[in-house]
DNA sequence: ACCGAAGTGGGACAGTTGTCCCAGTCGGAT
DNA sequence: ATCCGACTGGGACAACTGTCCCACTTCGGT
């Protein structure tokens, strides 16, 4: 086996941990499973890292960093303030359709953080990083529509990921495309009127 | 031990891995940690139930078929929709927050039937009931208050139940009690809109 | 009283899992 | 070229888990 160093071993098993959650779910992914996805020898993993727990921390952080804006749409002149918010969340849902096993996993990883004193921070930290960028998002399309948020954008922001939340795991649970669109126009509507015209 | 008849050792059985799971997870529920938890010796549950998984399966079910209407508020007369929405709403959080465990241990229920294709069914099942009780609740609701669901009772329901599973996620994780009330006042929002006066 | 079926207890077993050890090997600085 | 520390492979271990077995006890119907 070629050689590699340790912290480029740490993102390959991060990497191949995230596949295995993925594909079969967080208690399936042994430290055997997670080195044989990476391609590995089992003593690998523990030179890299001190335990799997460390593993799935380090796992649960790297992809909260590596979380993107998936529901920032295409800005058309314009648009009203609904049309842009549900076009958001409408884009969000095409994310969560093209890969609802990577959704799938980030609430594993959530409820596992949830259940441990020491972890629940991830958890907590999880869902501030989606805060943020959802008021990023709001912040754009309040700009883009002029109008102006009646709470604070973080508040507003907290209501949209709770929104979006909900969206993903009725989702996930009856694959209802018409029913998550019902409820990414009600979810629109709800954000659309905690703003004023300026 | 006082001898008991395999149908209440079943039930008993339940009870207890609902108790474990609830307190400690999913992945906590080991037979040996039901078995104490109810009492018994590891032979009485094999006894009972073929399996583990046999158990996790009624555990769902029975689950299920015990979930409550707790959505329902008082009625007073002459309250608008958006009033009977709202408060149905908060009195839904009031009985998350007073057993957070409870709903934690429902979501990690969804999760794990969501994981093997011949338990999706279960999972289903159980929103399925979530969504009956919000439409009757929403049936109630539009009585009361004279207006007229827009579309079918069944499609509102369903944008109310990812509402409520919205709301019991991303409170769980940051149990942001203002935010939650702030969700509970736009799903509120949302909702009264899919209404026409009569 | 008795007898078959139902229920119980303790122990055992094999498979899995996280972790560790150790002997070896490679690569780069000297 | 050599040598030290970084890395590797394989095997091992103890703990835990689901499941099973078997000898035993209790109970209700006869």
């Amino acid at each position: 086996m070629t050689r590699i160093p340790a912290t480029e071993r740490r993102a390959a098993l991060i990497d191949a941990a995230l596949r295995v959650v993925s594909r079969n779910g967080l208690a399936q992914a042994t430290t055997r499973a997670i080195v044989a996805e990476a391609g590995m020898s089992l003593a690998s993993f523990h030179y890299a890292f001190a335990s799997r727990d460390e593993l799935v921390d380090e796992l649960i952080t790297t992809v909260i960093s590596r979380e993107q804006q998936a529901v920032l749409p295409d800005l058309i002149p314009g648009q009203t303030l609904h049309e842009i918010l549900e076009a958001g969340l409408l884009r969000y849902f095409e994310h969560l359709r093209a890969d609802p096993e990577h959704e799938q996993a980030m609430l594993e990883l959530t409820q596992y953080a949830l259940r441990s004193p020491e972890r629940h921070p991830l958890a907590a930290a999880q869902y501030a990083r989606y805060t943020e960028l959802a008021a990023h998002a709001l912040d754009v399309a309040a700009e883009h529509s002029g109008v102006r948020w009646r709470s604070p954008v973080d508040r507003v922001a907290r209501v949209l990921v709770a929104f979006t939340d909900g969206l993903t795991l009725t989702w996930l649970v009856d694959r209802d495309d018409d029913a998550a669109r019902a409820v990414a126009a009600a979810a629109a509507d709800a954000l659309t009127r905690m703003a004023d015209t300026r």
